[in-house]
DNA sequence: AGTCCGCATTGACCTAAGTCAAGCAAACGA
DNA sequence: TCGTTTGCTTGACTTAGGTCAATGCGGACT
């Protein structure tokens, strides 16, 4: 791999936890790759042959039953990390929302290295932790959480999500940001149909809680009643 | 604590990553605590204050909303793991579905603890990943799946866990086993109500594909039917 | 400028699951 | 032994969200 010492998540990655002669080592057994929007890296079901980190741009994990219903089961930002280590075939599928960036390593190479780096472990273990916490919570909104609760939850947690890739001291809410995602992807993340989708979204809209100037943006006009929305209070 | 060396888990939970001398060490910061049906371990939001190995019987992961409405994010059988080491307060409830029994330690205890040891470590992380495969599994089926399906899958899931437990060499399946959970219960794990619960387990009775000999037991009669019927197949 | 084309929105209608309200039966306590 | 409680089932009805079918609209290409 070019070159850790620019990489943009260098401070936030898992990579953070090694020193800089064990970060060198570890550069060897890693490369830069671009993907490109929709590409997959990872299929459903697939022996676990790799493993990476987000450098740049925004993935999806996602499963999918056999006539075709599909569940977005992850989103992955800059600085988190793709992947199954440790053997096992992956039980979901990583594909590109958007163009994206990633520093990619071969399952076994990061397996053997990460074995010698109880740090590196450590990082990982608490990442792990977080994102299955994160998961538990997107299990009370696909459990019990209304159409409108699930669309605020989501412009929330994309809102912040992108709020802290970016500098969260100049800019402590991002109240205007990009959906990194289209309406069917929206539906497939809250388990809902993209029309509903659609007519919560124009619903928040009428009622001016946000602005939709493209099929893209979003804009939080009344970030107070969106989370009242979100957490159905 | 008393005993590792009677444990009945001491081959499955992560205490078996060390060795004899390591264990008498971390035996020293737990202790076993018997819990009763219905009891709460940790209370949703409190600050992480104990973690724990389950022995004996089955707990649950809960997280509610403000207005009443539960849902269960995970299920613990004797040999996991309770807890969010490493700080943050839990996000979810922990409550006895059944009697139960717990190797507990404070969390600060067994954070040193594990620091230390990176085999520990290491296990609890292979742990925490398949529990968050789990955990992505189950979204697919809070997001995609129909109440039959749904149930089906319960049923199945069960029944592997609990076989899992006990010797699987003798009873690779088990068709034949008791409900750790009651009906509302049931709906607050699969994002249903009692009633669905209720009426989709009937259908399944009538349909010949299980028994219900009694409010808590069930009787498996046609596992592939109902493996059909859990994938959507 | 005009015409595709891929999304997104909107409307009309349908259905799976929720709600509300009885019944019912095993377990429980007097 | 008989109420009482507690958990479960069943039925009648409602509804949130899904389905199907137009329609709209902005961006890319000719």
């Amino acid at each position: 791999m070019s070159d850790c010492d620019t990489c943009l998540v260098r401070n936030r990655a898992i990579c953070s936890a090694l020193m800089p002669d064990e970060l060198a080592v570890l550069s060897k057994l890693g490369r830069k790759q671009n993907v490109t929007r929709g590409q997959t890296l990872v299929w459903e079901g697939d022996e676990s042959l790799v493993v990476a980190n987000v450098i740049q741009g925004v993935l999806k994990l996602s499963v999918s039953t056999q006539d075709g219903r599909e569940q977005i089961v992850g989103v992955v930002f800059p600085s988190d990390f793709i992947g199954r280590p440790f053997g096992k075939e992956s039980p979901y599928g990583v594909t590109a929302l958007t163009d994206a960036e990633v520093c990619i390593f071969t399952r076994t190479a990061f397996d053997g290295f990460a074995k010698e780096h109880p740090d590196l472990q450590h990082k990982l273990l608490q990442r792990t932790l977080d994102e299955l916490d994160r998961a538990r919570q997107w299990m009370m909104l696909l459990g019990r959480k209304t159409a409108s609760e699930r669309i605020a939850t989501l412009l929330i947690e994309i809102s912040d999500r992108l709020g802290a890739v970016g500098c969260s001291a100049i800019a402590p809410f991002l109240d205007k940001f990009e959906l990194p995602m289209d309406r069917q992807q929206m539906g497939d993340l809250l388990g809902l149909t993209i029309e509903t989708v659609s007519r919560q979204l124009t619903k928040l809209k009428e009622a001016e809680i946000i602005e939709l100037p493209d099929r893209r943006s979003v804009v939080i006009k009344d970030r107070r009643r969106l989370e009242n929305i979100a957490t159905a209070a």
